[in-house]
DNA sequence: CTTGACTTTGGAGCTAACTCCAAGGTTTAG
DNA sequence: CTAAACCTTGGAGTTAGCTCCAAAGTCAAG
């Protein structure tokens, strides 16, 4: 069993991370000491490893716990958790795609912008965004 | 002259977000009449179309306030503003390459549960996020 | 003149995911 | 035995960009 320090190091987390994660209802430590140190088990490093990768795949910690949460549902199928997957995808897409025109919209501006010497009140840059049409 | 009531519906914001870009140092109306109401000038629109064409290509309203306090600095040189805006490029294209680290992470997960209605103990999503080797 | 729409200020609340703090109890190394 | 390092709880603070509120003053229409 381990006291929150070392699995906070094991896991690379802060000891605060861990205890926030109790309240949100993702990780409950196995037990508690008779000084009421929580106690944590071999399961509970999975399961902060299980969050971290959900989190680098783009889920929030709200969705994390519903994966969680289903995972310990008997009636769940894997096609409830695919869903979540394939909703969160697309979310990222359109994210991507977001910031793609945002990118794209810089390139403009940039590309404009050739004499870097120039005084600002020429500078084709800042004008650009005054005048809304010219950006997009 | 406007009332902070008409020209938010002209730049289509609450008026609440005028307060707030006032405090942020972002707009400051032209004028106070005299019972203190804010009094706005058609420049005003034209900055508040400045501020959102800017956040439209990613730029945080600190960097705006930056862009805006360059354009009335008479030192400033259009390499200036460049030099800003490539930076913010670079940082959108970080953000989107993390991202479609993220979805391709998702399209193996993905890819990997074919059959909907296993229950979730077989579920190759939930257990690929449980070893983080299998997901990357 | 009244009613309703508008405005003012200061301050609080929202979301996400932590992070930090203080005051106190516990454990451990030397 | 003592000092350092650890743990507890409850609550507040952080970032960004708003959004909402209450109490009070102002303005415009009929």
């Amino acid at each position: 069993m381990l006291t929150i320090g070392k699995l906070a190091a094991l896991a690379d987390v802060r000891t605060d991370t861990l205890r926030y994660y109790e309240r949100e209802r993702l990780l409950t430590p196995a037990g508690k000491s008779d000084a009421g140190y929580r106690l944590y088990d071999g399961d509970s490093l999975r399961r902060i490893r299980f969050i971290k990768q959900a989190q680098h795949c783009g889920f929030t910690l709200v969705e994390i716990a519903q994966l969680l949460a289903l995972r310990h549902q008997a009636s769940a199928r894997c096609g409830d958790v695919r869903k979540i997957a394939v909703g969160k995808k697309r979310q990222l897409q359109a994210r991507i795609r977001m910031m793609k025109t945002m990118s794209k919209a810089l390139d403009h501006l940039i590309a404009d912008c050739s004499v870097a010497s120039h005084p600002v009140d020429k500078c084709p840059i800042l004008s650009a965004l005054d005048h809304a049409d010219d950006v997009r």
